[in-house]
DNA sequence: ATCTACAATATTGTCGACAATTTAATCAGG
DNA sequence: CCTGATTAAATTGTCGACAATATTGTAGAT
């Protein structure tokens, strides 16, 4: 593809952004709960203090780490009672997501989403493709319906900060979708209700089926498994 | 000078982070849509200019401003169709919340805002305090009932980012709550059903409650006032 | 041995200067 | 007079050094 030809020229803060924000997401090379040191961080990315500053701050703003005055700033820890109240949030406001992506979705938009969901089907079958799907591409789907929404701040809360905590959660607890055949199935029932301009009941199927994972998830709470 | 000793030593940037929230939000010294310089601002609040950044990119990941690299920072301006985007989120979050509270509000709690209520009906008496009512005393009851939900990440949430902006629009447009008296008398009916344990009830008040003040929003879109 | 006070060390916060880039201003050519 | 390129100015991004604060380590007294 004929990429990124009038790309804005990037800065170091903002490449160290992205390059945070995802080490602390898959946990590749920050752990969770951990105490970040500047010096140290400085010296893996090979980076003045200055940019990395600068980063932190907005991670800071992201809600993936926390900072205390003089004492430095520690990557946040999800327990598991806050993957709760988080999926609890996506339940209304991803419904709502549905309900106004039934409204708002373009047809040529429906048929692009129901194309990924036969790339997921094919990947699902494969258990090669197994763990790509269950880590992200069941956020891939959610995330085209909040997008179709058309409602800019609501896609901006969901994809910008909680989308964030809702990865970082998978990739720590490794058995992630425990059910991606049925949460495929539900997805694609979702899609069909967009697909029929039924608001009311594309809102209940989307409430129901992250009511179901967030079940799913408080179940394996009880399990004493870490 | 020295009266805050046992004070938590601060930092100039965290010092900056609030100072520059409120510029913002009020209006007071720095404008919506106005591009932010660096030097200018430095000047004014008499720092340097390594803390403002950081501050500065504080406001950035709480929505208050966006950034283009090498190009500066502009303040974020709120059109009427992104206000009608927040209150529906609103709408669905605070319901929410209101459910929630139902169920875990303790009695001192209730206790506690009604007699915020008995307040504000008297400061909605005497038309000296129906500004501060109209600007901030409602949404002190919100923020009360969201609190009391006791879902952290919804909290987070609706206080640390929805409510800047919701407060930046009142503040701009200077006829804030057409309709105190109203809004009072439904703040009321919401703390009752809170208080029967009616999550159900709750969350409907709640939701009509912000629709209407969605809907009173969106019909003073059209009046072409600006 | 435990605790406190103090010193040593490391980390975070701040500053001023310099480099990179964008914006404006100027000037040549049509 | 307008247009476009070139240069000058201003602004943003980055760096290294220094100051302020917290943490660790050590010594001394009970």
């Amino acid at each position: 593809m004929i990429a990124e030809l009038h790309k804005h020229p990037t800065t170091i803060a903002s490449r160290l952004t992205e390059e945070l924000t995802h080490a602390i997401v898959t946990g590749g090379g920050i752990a969770a709960g951990e105490k970040i040191s500047e010096p140290d961080l400085a010296g893996r990315y090979e980076v003045s203090r200055g940019p990395l500053r600068e980063a932190i701050r907005r991670l800071e703003g992201r809600g993936l780490v926390r900072h205390i005055p003089h004492a430095g700033v520690r990557v946040v820890t999800l327990e598991h009672n806050e993957v709760v109240e988080l999926y609890a949030i996506r339940e209304v406001l991803e419904g709502m997501a549905a309900r106004l992506a039934a409204e708002n979705m373009s047809e040529t938009e429906i048929k692009s989403v129901r194309k990924l969901l036969d790339e997921h089907e094919a990947a699902v079958q494969k258990s090669k493709g197994r763990d790509y799907f269950q880590q992200e591409g069941d956020l891939d789907f959610h995330y085209r319906i909040v997008v179709a929404s058309g409602n800019k701040k609501l896609t901006d809360l969901l994809c910008g900060e909680l989308y964030h905590l809702v990865r970082m959660y998978r990739y720590r607890s490794s058995r992630t979708v425990s059910r991606p055949q049925q949460a495929l199935e539900e997805h694609r029932r979702i899609l069909d209700a967009i697909a029929e301009r039924d608001g009311e009941l594309s809102e209940l199927l989307m409430r129901r089926h992250l009511s179901r994972a967030r079940q799913s998830i408080s179940t394996q709470l009880e399990k004493p498994n870490d």
